[in-house]
DNA sequence: GGAGATGTAAAGTGATCGCTGTACTTCGAC
DNA sequence: GTCGAAGTACAGCGATCACTTTACATCTCC
């Protein structure tokens, strides 16, 4: 929108630039990696700027995965809350192959890519991690539910395992197959647990 | 061994002894966090030493990764190597809840981690965890065939990707229970391959 | 017992990084 | 039109880090 006008600088707004700067580059190339100076660079924000929102780099690191969560950005999760979609539909679509950035590098789930990378050095971060990850299986097993599952606590946490294996083996084997043979498990597992039972 | 004697250095033997240290800290503390100097100390060893064995830190990353694999450091992957068991107790034998450190603290997979740490500016290491991925899920392929499965290939590929999944999930859950979950899922998937149950 | 490989101690270098201080500008609201 | 909030530019600080340098000790092997 104001990207072709602001040229010498960003201007009003910066919390926002900041926040989307550190989506798009904490996600893409790592927390770690990611200093503040590119960040400023990026976000046409001065460092000034930066401090005055974040009282420093740790608790930009939390409103980042806050901001990870709130938003739709999390694009795979998404796909469990596209209403018009079945259950079934909603669970497959986590399976699309999202995890692959511009440069064709598979990057994983970067909630536990923070968590890797914090190391035990950012417990807060490392429990906001925990906390989606408990809410998104328990949202997996409400879909399973709805889906019609015999056991949906059990198909949900297996559901949740192989999503994370899924995108955890495609980033170490830099490979988008593993997300297809997660799919497909995902379909089996589905199928056995509803059988006989209209999926609607 | 020598740990009560010496006292005031390490000795000789300094690479094994830096070898090990990069073991035991990379694995638990993670790569960024495990500065030069923690190493050499904690390995009873100078510092020009260390760069005499390891021209820089990447290397000694590469040396570690290639050390990983080479011992039965693995402890978890160690288990498809148990002549005495049989295919099935092997890679059931993957779950056992070794990634729990004296700390409590679970760190997942040490290669897995070092890709996600790396993000991109290790290329060779990453590399050296992509192939060992491969070979691990060759192996998992082999011992799925050992076991009898109908499709080995489709089984395998897919324990490989609950065994990461779980290994994954833990980490970011800070809970053990994926590892049973799939533990549990990975047995039901061999019941079936092996009692003319199709998988699909 | 001498030579050469192996190892040690400790100060120092240059680069990077997160973060701050100071002084100045711009924009929107009243 | 003025005032205050919001933003900018940029130099610089202190800490950390990977790595080097210099000078010295010790063990192994012939």
């Amino acid at each position: 929108m104001s990207d072709a006008a602001g040229e010498r600088s960003g201007g009003r707004g910066a919390r926002e630039r900041i926040l989307r700067t550190a989506v798009q580059l904490f996600a893409r190339d790592g927390v770690q990696a990611t200093g503040i100076a590119k960040l400023t660079e990026t976000a046409q924000v001065s460092t000034r700027t930066l401090y005055q929102h974040f009282a420093s780099k740790d608790e930009l690191v939390r409103a980042y995965l806050e901001r990870l969560e709130s938003d739709g950005v999390l694009a795979a999760e998404a796909s469990l809350e596209q209403a018009a979609l079945s259950p079934r539909e909603r669970i497959l679509g986590l399976f699309v192959e999202v995890a692959l950035d511009a440069a064709g590098t598979i990057r994983g789930c970067p909630l536990h890519n923070v968590t890797v990378e914090a190391a035990g050095t950012m417990p807060e971060a490392t429990v906001l991690v925990e906390r989606h990850k408990q809410r998104f299986a328990k949202r997996l097993i409400e879909t399973a539910a709805e889906a019609g599952a015999q056991e949906p606590e059990v198909l949900g946490r297996r559901l949740a395992l192989i999503f994370e294996g899924a995108r955890a083996l495609s980033t170490s084997l830099n490979d988008t197959r593993p997300l297809r043979d997660g799919r497909d498990l995902a379909e089996a597992l589905l199928d056995q647990a509803t059988q006989g039972i209209s999926v609607r």
